[in-house]
DNA sequence: TTGAAAGCGCTAACAT
DNA sequence: ATGTTAGCGCTTTCAA
């Protein structure tokens, strides 16, 4: 009804021409053959007399015609399409991911669907659903997941959904869902970083060092967590409840949680923020509270997006392979046909790139 | 064929169950009734007695229906989908635009189709033809146009293909195709923020203010040009060519073209750089060179992306309503039929905001 | 090499 | 309130 209204008042503005979408009857009719004919001109793989050929190739040119992906896809039941469910594309994190996805569904010829949850696995869900109404031959969730009760069976019984239904549930930069799931995963070695980075970190002397950032229950949370106690417990230090702050994944969240830590007189002498953003707001608040980084307190983080080079000091921090990620996570999940035997799950290392936030810990005055 | 292959081999692997996508068919059958009372109940928008809506809805859930979107758009000839071309999802500036796209789109009801075109222009025609086939309800174009010879008439001729389908090129964030041109465009005022910016610079005694990272031929560039020319008019001064210098949109650019301009002894007591990535640049090669910002040197930027409150010292910078301009393109786009009146062109305004990196220029020594 | 016809899954008249 | 029928635009047997 919407598009009737349109037509007539398109209609109305230009002397009477209806909405029109060339169908391939139409060309048909102009090349004087049939629309099966004009199916096979345009799919290309099939004999068709070279004149019938050219005759068809003018028609289609002179309507300006489109093939109907709709109409195509009914009969392919195929879509050509690839989704991917992200947090927020705002961010560095999720972007770099994202641009891996979109270029290797690119390159295998696909579409791709965006869809935004915020973080909220209610609407993640949903999301899902609507991916799988558009029969999308893949789609990739990017990011950490939470781990709300109930939520991981109804993220199974999606997972098999989507492929009974032909499709697959991809997940890029989250833990796998189970062992008999139907998933591709490609995740990043999160525990291994923040353990080479808190390791670092003790290298260079300090031993009060805050994690600043942590969100119980969530994936990517859980495993720095999990890396930041190992380094410590394999140097004999047992990991201090009071230097673990809880946290938003935001510059702000950094900045206020510094500032409270300073005003309640926690000794400290390094900060691993749990995220680049965070250490944006750490640095902040420091260079507030006169606090000198790396002279007094070595701050580093962990993504290595490309703020953590225009920070200044330029921060040290865990590198993740972003893009690499996301092209791996879809060309697993797109070619899983072709390649029967191959691994469907897979970790991607990670590694501390040393910048100038953080230096040895200042001797005890 | 593809799926032939997928069939057998999942097939083999878990006892002979084939790909089945539950139609409305199937469902109508577990429910005893016709397939026209499913798509009712699926519908909503039409009496059905309350136990056979029931009785469906069991059955859907049984059978863990979903409806084939392409079928639906099919006979609807609406898909429900906003299409939206990027440079780059990775760029902050586009992402917050895409940020708004996505919002309102998904607020609006409809899915969300990215592409990105890295800069190429037949890339992008190519991209915009792919969604014409989609039957996108709207086409958004996202950031800066290129000028190259030739493009302005391809474009003109797919707003108007697009507009004969029913659907609707947007722009937003880049000039008008013309007066007579179908499209939706949102603007902003690119030249009046460099103009004010420029003035603010003037204003605080600058004289040899450096316009760093033209591109000519580029939009955003080109206004961005004509704001700094006619600031500098204003005052009586003529624009110096020596002191306008090209480069690309990014950081690594802002720091060559400073470390270059340093080395030929250029004088200048201010840089505006084109955009805020290329400010980083250049407030990197500033430091490098031992010059002070803003105590030496002055350095402003443009569009206002997270990165300018994280530089140091924090950024002076053009504000640009991203997401606002996104959100206000799709709400444009796809309302106009509801609102025929509704004016199809805004331009959204912008402003200088002050913060740590420009000060009163230096006396002479 | 080409055409005719069936049907993909769904919705929307038109009947009942 | 529900069923029947006829397509939406395309691909794909099956014939010719």
């Amino acid at each position: 009804m919407k598009h009737e209204g349109d037509a007539k008042r398109e209609g109305d503005a230009k002397r009477g021409s209806e909405i029109k979408r060339g169908t391939i009857k139409e060309v048909a009719a102009r090349a004087g053959v049939s629309p099966a004919t004009v199916s096979r001109v345009i799919g290309g793989t099939y004999p068709v007399a070279g004149s019938t050929r050219s005759r068809v190739q003018r028609a289609m040119r002179d309507l300006d015609y489109v093939v109907n992906a709709y109409a195509r896809a009914l009969v392919a039941s195929t879509s050509n399409t690839v989704a991917f469910v992200v947090n927020d594309i705002t961010g560095a994190f999720f972007a770099h991911i994202a641009m891996g996805v979109e270029q290797q569904a690119t390159a295998e010829g696909r579409l791709c669907l965006v869809c935004t949850t915020h973080g909220d696995p209610a609407r993640e869900l949903a999301v899902i659903n609507l991916m799988r109404e558009q029969r999308a031959e893949a789609v990739v969730l990017v990011g950490g997941a939470p781990s709300t009760p109930g939520y991981g069976e109804r993220m199974v019984k999606l997972a098999r959904a989507l492929d009974a239904a032909g499709s697959r549930l991809v997940l890029a930069g989250r833990p796998s869902l189970g062992p008999d799931v139907p998933e591709t995963v490609v995740e990043y070695d999160n525990e291994g970083g923040a353990f080479a980075m808190t390791s670092y970190l003790l290298s260079l002397g300090h031993e009060r060092i805050v994690l600043l950032g942590t969100q119980p229950g969530l994936s990517t949370s859980d495993e720095r967590v999990r890396g930041y106690e190992r380094a410590l417990l394999s140097r004999g230090l047992t990991p201090d409840q009071s230097l673990m702050v809880p946290g938003e994944f935001s510059r702000e969240s950094g900045y206020e949680q510094t500032l409270r830590l300073i005003a309640d007189g926690v000794v400290f002498t390094a900060v691993y923020a749990i995220t680049d953003m965070v250490a944006a707001g750490v640095l902040h608040a420091l260079r507030e509270a006169g606090r000198r980084v790396p002279e007094d307190v070595s701050v580093v983080g962990n993504d290595d997006i490309p703020l953590a080079q225009e920070l200044y000091p330029a921060l040290t921090t865990v590198h993740i392979p972003h893009e690499e990620l996301g092209r791996t996570a879809v060309r697993l999940a797109l070619n899983r046909a072709d390649h029967p035997g191959a691994q469907q799950r897979t970790k991607m290392g990670t590694h501390v790139v040393v910048r100038d936030s953080a230096g040895p810990a200042p001797r005890p005055a």
